[in-house]
DNA sequence: TCTGGGGTCCTAGGACCC
DNA sequence: TCTGGGGTCCTAGGACCC
């Protein structure tokens, strides 16, 4: 049996622990660059902001209602997100964080010493609830993707009151004929027009549909694992994440420009800033990367602007893994030449490292290499450079030691983001914690 | 005026290996 | 005129997820 455990509205949810007058009023929370809604409190749903609509779009309707509107606040939901699952951890025998506001629970066996699973995920909810402040959804089944089905709607009727259990046939059936094929773990925009058009409307129709016609129309092996799991047949296990926190095979930083960008240095310099900051998650991680990939962004809403609206290229790093940023960022200036053409205005950037080997595996040498990229020598003197840098940085301020291309001449760099409305970090910087003044009565 | 960021998996052709 | 079988890796692109 597994579980899946989700966090309601997560972002609103974690801005609310902290900001009470949120509470009861429609509350969104924005993408980086306060760009889209990513997301809504109930209040907002309700009045009928959609997920991932523009900010511009809404903010007439949201301040009609006085409503409020946050920036992304990533520190904080990280640091919540991470105690929810530690909370979680504690209280089953496996568990897979999905992502920042979800977790697959292994619930095998339980019942033999917990009696009801519903009495123990009622206790997990009250437990997580009062620990970090955070609602929850329970769903239950015996394939991953009924568990979905189960949280699904657990989170759609309140009078389930957070909880839903598929372990029998008539339940399944139940669940799936009252379940939109839209709405099932797998079934993207396209897909759901592809089902639309065959007239395939429930879960339940989506159930019933043949092996070739899955694998024909839902992407291969994908869909027709994603069909039998609808039926209950298991395609995929639980992958514990290790001490709660996800294993990663590779790893992206990309933003969104506060302005759009036309020359090579702007470019460059947004992305360099973008290679360092992924260079040192990597380091972080311990781990190291044999695949770099580049790519900028036209903007698709310019309607002079003719796809393909984004470029990329990748490079396997001649020299072998590596988490060296100015190795990095000597190659991601090369494949950002590759790609970058003048005469165009750019709205967003990123690097992808991708092939994450962990450390001590060995440095693969170049046997054509020129002088000063990798070898043992150069190798040993990287690890000592980046490990003063990250120490430099840890102790005076993360931009303390930085590349120069990312430094601009101005005051704010022109590609930086927009987050008018961010809250504090209140968990994760010691200037932001809440200070609480006790008045005492004489 | 203003439209996100960070992941996963699969496919498929071509180069190259023995 | 005739030209293998079984692999891996690389690269790009397309779908999906939260």
């Amino acid at each position: 049996m597994f579980g899946l455990v989700d966090g309601n509205n997560f972002y609103v949810s974690c801005e609310r622990v902290f900001q009470p007058r949120l509470n009861g009023r429609p509350v969104v929370v924005l993408s980086n660059n306060d760009g889209n809604v990513v997301s809504r409190s109930p209040e907002a749903k309700q009045i009928g902001i959609a997920m991932g609509a523009p900010y511009f779009e809404i903010r007439g309707l949201l301040q009609q209602q006085r409503g409020y509107a946050l920036s992304s606040n990533y520190p904080l939901y990280g640091d919540i997100s991470r105690r929810v699952m530690a909370r979680l951890a504690d209280q089953v025998p496996a568990i897979e964080v999905y992502s920042i506001d979800e977790a697959f629970l292994d619930l095998h066996g339980l019942t033999k010493w917990l009696g009801s699973l519903d009495a123990h995920a009622r206790r997990m909810r009250r437990d997580v609830l009062a620990c970090t402040g955070i609602p929850t959804c329970v769903g239950m089944a015996t394939t991953k993707t009924l568990a979905k089905v189960a949280n699904r709607l657990a989170k759609k009727y309140p009078e389930l009151e957070g909880i839903l259990r598929l372990d029998t046939e008539s339940r399944r059936e139940r669940a799936l004929r009252a379940l939109p094929a839209a709405d099932v773990w797998g079934i993207g925009r396209q897909y759901a027009q592809v089902l639309t058009a065959h007239g395939i409307r429930t879960a339940w129709d989506l159930a019933g549909v043949g092996e070739t016609w899955a694998r024909k129309n839902l992407g291969g092996v994908v869909g027709w694992r994603l069909i039998q799991e609808l039926r209950g047949q298991p395609c995929q296990g639980l992958q514990p994440s290790e001490d709660g926190t996800l294993s990663r095979q590779s790893l992206r930083c990309s933003r969104s420009f506060g302005q759009p960008l036309t020359t090579f240095d702007d470019v460059w310099g947004a992305l360099s800033t973008y290679m360092a900051k992924a260079a040192e998650k990597l380091r972080t991680q311990g781990g190291q990367a044999h695949l770099l990939t580049v790519f900028i962004c036209k903007s698709q809403y310019d309607s002079r602007v003719r796809p393909p609206y984004t470029r990329s290229t990748t490079l396997t790093l001649p020299g072998g893994a590596t988490s060296d940023t100015l190795l990095l960022l000597a190659y991601g200036r090369r494949l950002l030449e590759r790609i970058y053409e003048s005469g165009h205005s750019y709205v967003k950037a990123g690097v992808v490292l991708d092939g994450l080997e962990p450390p001590g595996r060995g440095l693969q040498l170049d046997l054509f290499a020129a002088a000063g990229s990798a070898s043992p020598a150069n190798d040993a003197k990287s690890k000592v450079l980046m490990q003063t840098i990250d120490a430099v940085n840890k102790q005076f301020g993360r931009n303390s030691v930085r590349p120069a291309s990312s430094v601009a001449s101005g005051n704010a760099p022109p590609w930086q983001s927009k987050a008018l409305w961010r809250t504090p970090a209140y968990t994760t910087r010691l200037e932001d914690l809440l200070v609480v003044r006790v008045l005492l009565n004489k």
